[in-house]
RNA sequence: GGGCGAGUGGCGGAACUGGCAGACGCGCUGGACUCAAAAUCCAGUGAUGGCGACAUCGUGAGGGUUCAACUCCCUCCUCGCCCACCA
C-alpha cells in the first residue's frame, strides 16, 4: 500500500499541466458556449501571496474547473496588477528600479500560484506595466478626452511639505504621511479628472440588472449618493444672486441664515461690500491649510465668520438674512452654499446654537416632549409659520415650492450626487504616462494615436521633488507639439494605478491584440465576465470605474452590453486565530506557502474551502486542518477497496450495497448544486459523508470510486489526477465529464415521518414513500409512545400533515 | 451618526420554502493496537436530572404570530465591515 505523498504527486501533476497548457486553455474556435470566470488581478507585493487570495483563487478555480466538465468554454486568465506605490516607496528606499523589484514580486507570485494547482490560461498573461498593455490605457485617456470624458481643472491635492510631494489619499493616514510623520496640508494644483459623473444616473439604474451582493449595490448607491432637491436664488445685490442647494425646501421659511464654503467664489465676488474682508480671509486661509479630515471631523466644534456688509434675501419671505462663511460646508457639493435652518438640520442648529443665531421652527412636531430648544427636528411634518404654504405636509410643499420657484423664476429642481469626477493624474513614477503634451502655442495636445505607447522613460532619481519624477528626464520632457511642430512639454504626470485595473478584463479576451485594446470579435466571444471574485474591498472604487469604462465604451459603440461583471461575490475575509486582522505588525499572518509546503496544495485548498461560507468572514485556525488532511488520507486508501474484477458479468450494482448507491447519487447532487451556488463548505461535507460510508463497506466498486474522484476534482485537482491514473486511465482526469445523478436513485423508498404530539417530537416511524395521510396516521397511532401521550384517540382535535416530513397530533 | 451583515455546543460551522436544532470537521473522553508514544481504528460527546428507558431546558435578551419558529413580526443588546458635516 502506497502512502499519499501530497509533494511527490502535486510536483508531478504541476509539472504535467504545465506542459498541458491546452487543458486549461480558452478555446477561440471552439463553438461550446463561453464561460468568462474571472479573480480580481494582483498587485504583486513583496509580502507574496496571503490566505485571502487563496481563498477567492481556490473558489474561482472550482468554478472554472467544474464549469470546464459541464462543458462550457472556459476563459480563466491571470494578470498582474503592476503599477503602484509601494513598488516606487521601495525604490526610493533602496535605488532599485521598480520594473526590477516589480517582475521579481510576479515571478514569485507566479511559483505560489502554480504551486496551488490552480488552472489559469497563462498564455493570456498581462502586466499592466509593460507597454504593450499600458500603450492601451493610454489610449483609453485619449478616447475619453477627445469624447468629452477626461478634462484638466485645478483641485485640492494632498501634499507633504516635507517630502515635497504629491501624496495618494491611501498614504494620508489622520492627516499625516504615512511616510516621514509630517502634517499634510492641501494644495491647489492642475489635475486630469475624468467625468464619471456624466454616468451617475446609469450606474445607479443598472445596479439592478446585476447579480451583485446586495450589500455591494447599496454601497455603490450611497457612494453615487444620489439627493433629490432645489437650487434656490437668493439675492445679495442686484447683480448677483447666491445659490443654495437643499432637499428641504420645505423648511425654507426657517431660514434665519445662510452658509458659504471658504472656497466659494461670492467672497471674490463681493469683495469690496466685505466690511470685515481682514477677518474673512483669515478664516478662508486656516481653512485651506487644513486637511479635509480635520476639516470633516465629527467631533470638532462648527466655526465660522459672518461676512458682514452683505446680506441674502429669502425669496419665499424677502428677509434678509446674514452670510457666514464656514468650513462645514463642502465646496464641492451642491452650490457650495446651503440655507441655514437652524430648527431642521443637526448642523445648522448646532452653529446657530454656538453663534446665537436665530432659530426659528416651521415644522412642528407630533412628539410632546420634543422642543427645540434641545435639538433640531429633522423629519417631516407639517409645515407652520409658513405663509400660504402652512398646513401642508412636507412632500407636498417641496411640490409646491419647487413649482412656485420655477414659475419664478428664482430656482428649480436639481438632483446632486455626492460622486466627484475621477481625479486620476499622480505626481508619481511608477503609473502609465498621461499621453498629452503641452504647447505654448497650441494649448493641449493629444498624443497621436501612432505614437503610444508613451514609454515610461528611465529616470536616475525617483525621490520626490515637488513634480512628478518624469521631470528630470530631460529627454522625456521635451518634444515637439503635434500640431504645430513647435518645441513642447510632454504632460509629467502618470496615472491613477485605478485607470489600469479599470478595463484589464477586455484585455484577457485579446491579449496580444496590437490595433486595438481588444479586437471586437473576441470582446463579443468572451466578454462580459460571467464570475468575477474578488475582496469587498473593491465595493466602490475598482468596481465603479470597471462600470464606468464598459459605459463609456458602450455609449461610442466600441461595445454592445453596458456591465462588465454580470455577477459577484466577494469573499470573506480571514482573521488571524487570536480573531484580530492579520497583520505583519501584530505577527499574526499566515503565510499559505508554508502551509502548502507542509501539507500539500490540495489540502490548504480543501481546508480553507470547508472553513465557512465563502462570502462570510473565518478565523484562521491552523489545529483544523487534519481535518482536510484525514478525509484525503482516507480517499486516498479508500482505492484499496475497489472490487477487482475481470469477470465482467459480476455486476458493480451488486458489489455497492443499495443505501451506498443511493447515497452516492445523493452526493453527486448536492456537490454539483453546492458548486453552482457557490457553497463549497457543504460540498466537502457530503462528500466526507460518502467517504465514511464508503469505509464502512467490505469492498467498493470501480465505478463509484471513480464518481468520488471526479466530485473531487475541482476542489483537490492533484489527488484527483493521480488517483485517475492510478486507475489505468490514461488522459487528464480535467477532460472527463462531470457525473450525473440518476433522480431515481436519488428518492428514496422508505422515509422517516416524524410523529409529533402537539408541536413535540415524541416519535418517528418508516414508511414507504409514497405513503398517504391516513396510512401515516394510522401507523402513528399504533406506536406505544404514541398511545402514551393520546391514550384516547377521541381527543385529537387537529392533525397535521406535512407530506414526507411530519405529522402532527394537537390534543 | 448612517448603511450593510452577523450572533447556534469547548471551537469552525450545518439546517430546504416555518417542519426531528447541532450534519460535517476540530477538540475532548473512554477503548483497541503498541514495550511505549505517535499515527490509525472503534465508541461516546449541547445542558440538567436519572442506573436506565426517558424527561425537562436549549439557537444573543425580552415579547408576539403559529399545531410547529434558528427561520416570520416588534422592542432591545453585542460584535464585525464599509461610509461618514453630502445640506
Amino acid at each position: 500500500m502506497k502512502k499519499y505523498n501530497p509533494k511527490l504527486i502535486e510536483r508531478k501533476w504541476q509539472e504535467y499541466w504545465a506542459k498541458n497548457p491546452k487543458l486549461y486553455a480558452a478555446d477561440e474556435k471552439s463553438k461550446k458556449s463561453k464561460f468568462y470566470c474571472l479573480d480580481m488581478f494582483p498587485y504583486p507585493s513583496g509580502d507574496g501571496l496571503h490566505v485571502g487570495h487563496v481563498e477567492g483563487y481556490t473558489a474561482s478555480d472550482i468554478y472554472s474547473r467544474y464549469q470546464r466538465m459541464i462543458g462550457k468554454n472556459v476563459l480563466h486568465p491571470m494578470g498582474w496588477d503592476a503599477f503602484g506605490l509601494p513598488a516606487e516607496n521601495f525604490a526610493i528606499k533602496t535605488g532599485e528600479h521598480p520594473d526590477k523589484s516589480t517582475h521579481r514580486n510576479i515571478k514569485n507570485f507566479t511559483k505560489q500560484i502554480n504551486s496551488l494547482g490552480l488552472s489559469y490560461d497563462w498564455s493570456r498573461e498581462i502586466d499592466t506595466s509593460s507597454p504593450e498593455y499600458y500603450k492601451w490605457t493610454q489610449w483609453f485617456f485619449l478616447f475619453l478626452y477627445e469624447k468629452g470624458l477626461a478634462y484638466r481643472k485645478k483641485a485640492k491635492v494632498n501634499w507633504c511639505e516635507s517630502c515635497k510631494t504629491v501624496l495618494a489619499n491611501e498614504q494620508v493616514e489622520d492627516g499625516i504621511c504615512e511616510r516621514c510623520k509630517n502634517e499634510v496640508i492641501q494644495k491647489d494644483l492642475e489635475q486630469w479628472f475624468f467625468r464619471i459623473t456624466d454616468f451617475a444616473e446609469d450606474l445607479i439604474d443598472d445596479l439592478d440588472k446585476i447579480d451583485w451582493p446586495e450589500s455591494t449595490k447599496t454601497a455603490q448607491k450611497n457612494w453615487i449618493g444620489k439627493s433629490e432637491g432645489a437650487t434656490i436664488k437668493f439675492e445679495v445685490t442686484k447683480e448677483y444672486s447666491l445659490e443654495v442647494f437643499t432637499t428641504r425646501l420645505d423648511t425654507i421659511f426657517g431660514c434665519t441664515y445662510c452658509v458659504v464654503s471658504p472656497e466659494h467664489p461670492l467672497i471674490e465676488n463681493l469683495r469690496p461690500k466685505i466690511e470685515n474682508p481682514k477677518e474673512v480671509e483669515k478664516y478662508v486661509k486656516l481653512a485651506k491649510k487644513k486637511t479635509d479630515l480635520e476639516r470633516t471631523e465629527l467631533q470638532k466644534e462648527k466655526t465660522g465668520v459672518e461676512i458682514k456688509g452683505v446680506k441674502a434675501t429669502n425669496p419665499f419671505t424677502n428677509e434678509e438674512v446674514p452670510i457666514f462663511i464656514a468650513d462645514y460646508v463642502l465646496s464641492t457639493y451642491g452650490t457650495g452654499a446651503v440655507m441655514a435652518v437652524p430648527a431642521h438640520d443637526e448642523r445648522d442648529w448646532e452653529f446657530a446654537k454656538r453663534y446665537k443665531l436665530k432659530i426659528k421652527e416651521v415644522i412642528k412636531s407630533l412628539d410632546k416632549k420634543y422642543s427645540v430648544k434641545n435639538e433640531a427636528y429633522i423629519n417631516d411634518g407639517v409645515l407652520a409659520n409658513s405663509g400660504k404654504y402652512s398646513g401642508l405636509a412636507s412632500e407636498k410643499a417641496r411640490e409646491e415650492m419647487a413649482m412656485w420657484l420655477e414659475k419664478k423664476n428664482l430656482g428649480k429642481r436639481t438632483i446632486t450626487y455626492k460622486l466627484r469626477d475621477w481625479l486620476i493624474s499622480r505626481q508619481r513614477y511608477w503609473g502609465a504616462p498621461i499621453p498629452m503634451i503641452h504647447c505654448d502655442k497650441c494649448g493641449w495636445q493629444m498624443v497621436p494615436e501612432k505614437d503610444l505607447p508613451v514609454i515610461l522613460p528611465k529616470v536616475k532619481d525617483y525621490r520626490p521633488k515637488g513634480t512628478s519624477p518624469l521631470g528630470t528626464n530631460l529627454n522625456f520632457v521635451n518634444t515637439t507639439c503635434p500640431k504645430c511642430k513647435g518645441a513642447a512639454k510632454r504632460e509629467l504626470d502618470t496615472m491613477d494605478t485605478f485607470v489600469c485595473s479599470s478595463w484589464y478584463f477586455f484585455r484577457f479576451a485579446d491579449p496580444k491584440n496590437k490595433n486595438e485594446f481588444a479586437g471586437k470579435g473576441k470582446i463579443k466571444k468572451w466578454l462580459p465576465v460571467d464570475l468575477y471574485i474578488g475582496g469587498a474591498e473593491h465595493t466602490v472604487l475598482h468596481l465603479l470605474y470597471s462600470r464606468f469604462f464598459t459605459k463609456a465604451l458602450n455609449k461610442y459603440k466600441y461595445i454592445n452590453f453596458d456591465e462588465p461583471f454580470v455577477k459577484l461575490r466577494h469573499q470573506g475575509m480571514i482573521v488571524a486565530e487570536d480573531g484580530r486582522k492579520m497583520s505583519k505588525s501584530l505577527g499574526n499572518v499566515i503565510n499559505p506557502d508554508k502551509i502548502a509546503g507542509q501539507y500539500g496544495a490540495d489540502i490548504l485548498r480543501l481546508f480553507e474551502m470547508f472553513m465557512g461560507p465563502l462570502e462570510d468572514s473565518k478565523s484562521w485556525n491552523t489545529k483544523s486542518i487534519v481535518g482536510p488532511k484525514r478525509f484525503l488520507e482516507r480517499v486516498w486508501s479508500l482505492r484499496y477497496k475497489i472490487k477487482k474484477t475481470s469477470d465482467k458479468s459480476n455486476a458493480k450494482s451488486k458489489i455497492l450495497s443499495y443505501n451506498l448507491k443511493g447515497l452516492l447519487h445523493k452526493t453527486i447532487k448536492k456537490v454539483t448544486e453546492d458548486i453552482e451556488n457557490l457553497h463549497f463548505n457543504t460540498a466537502i461535507s457530503s462528500m466526507m459523508i460518502l467517504v465514511n460510508e464508503m469505509e464502512k463497506e467490505p469492498q467498493i466498486s470501480n465505478d463509484s470510486y471513480q464518481t468520488l474522484a471526479l466530485l473531487l476534482s475541482p476542489f483537490a485537482p492533484h489527488i484527483a489526477e493521480e488517483l485517475w491514473a492510478e486507475l489505468g486511465h490514461k488522459r487528464s482526469i480535467f477532460l472527463e465529464k462531470w457525473p450525473k445523478f440518476d433522480p431515481k436513485l436519488v428518492v428514496e423508498k422508505e422515509m422517516v415521518i416524524v410523529v409529533q404530539v402537539n408541536g413535540k417530537v415524541r416519535d418517528q416511524i418508516s414508511v414507504s414513500v409514497d405513503a398517504g395521510e391516513r396510512e401515516v396516521k394510522e401507523t402513528a397511532l399504533e406506536q406505544e409512545k404514541i398511545k402514551k401521550y393520546i391514550p384516547n384517540i377521541d381527543n385529537i382535535r387537529k392533525i397535521i400533515f406535512v407530506p414526507g416530513r411530519l405529522i402532527n397530533f394537537v390534543v
